[in-house]
DNA sequence: TAGATAGTTGAAGAATATTCAAATATTAAG
DNA sequence: CTTAATATTTGAATATTCTTCAACTATCTA
């Protein structure tokens, strides 16, 4: 067996997807060619950044989601911006803000479990100096990236 | 001019693409047959629940994002989760959770400005009687939905 | 008003997804 | 361990879909 799932899904995640033209005539009932013309236009513009899945995410083994609200300690670990663009870098990571009020930064994670929640925390406080850091654990997801579950 | 934009991103914010299998096929050096079998399993588990486009927001006139955590006057409107998929309708929702901690809920909120969020919030709480309420503005969005920005 | 540019469209061709049947691998039961 | 049932892999053929193209129409600009 070649367990291809899992590269399927890293895959997903950001890419490897395409409109579907004739399904969206069938729907609004226009020519083709004039939706591929409009698309094209959309992801010329750069409107359209990519196509991507979402996942049941309990399916894909990333059934605990929690919100971290983080401050930084500046001086040792550099600006905020380069820190939250690491961070964008794990793949567990569905969101990095850089915000308004009283901590800088709201991070959403997808992780298996607690653990590995845990294990994620632990090693961003040492690398990136995080101090002062809540975490809202999502009890329910009722909507995903507009996507009602 | 038929302005067919705005159609295609409201279809696409959900739905109406698909996985694109010759490309995946070239990347990962498997069969196209193979990769389709897989694509189709994770399917039928619905491991995947949709396929969808992501877009800069800014450029489809969603520039303003907003965290928004809630508490509700339990008495009158009802539990939580009933509010949750009644805010959840709304297309400029990105994502609604029930959260733990201080705060009952917390919503991404995608507007086209500061007037659009502020709307939002006063119709919310009269309509599902938000009480405290804090609202974190992105200032800087630096990954959305697993994208790299 | 005229010329340039942008948007729409059907027909044709190119590319891609899907089905099918056969081969192989994995799992479960005795 | 052996066998039968089930799941997965794969190439060839087919069905669909996307993409290109050229003509036409609408919109904008000077």
């Amino acid at each position: 067996m070649k367990n291809i799932a899992p590269k399927l899904i890293e895959l997903f995640k950001k890419n490897y997807c395409a409109p579907q033209i004739a399904k969206i005539a069938k729907k609004i009932h226009e020519p083709a060619t004039t939706i591929h013309y409009n698309i094209k236009k959309l992801e010329r513009e750069k409107a359209i950044r990519t196509y991507k899945a979402v996942f049941d995410y309990k399916k894909i083994n990333e059934g605990h989601c929690t919100y971290i609200l983080v401050n930084l300690i500046r001086e040792k670990y550099g600006e905020p911006e380069e820190v939250a663009s690491q961070i964008a870098k794990d793949p567990r990571v569905e969101s990095v803000d850089i915000i308004t009020g009283d901590y800088e930064m709201i991070i959403k994670l997808r992780s298996k479990d607690i653990d590995e929640y845990y294990a994620f925390i632990k090693s961003a406080i040492k690398q990136y100096g995080f101090s002062k850091s809540i975490s809202l654990t999502s009890l329910k997801q009722v909507k995903t990236e507009f996507v009602e579950l």
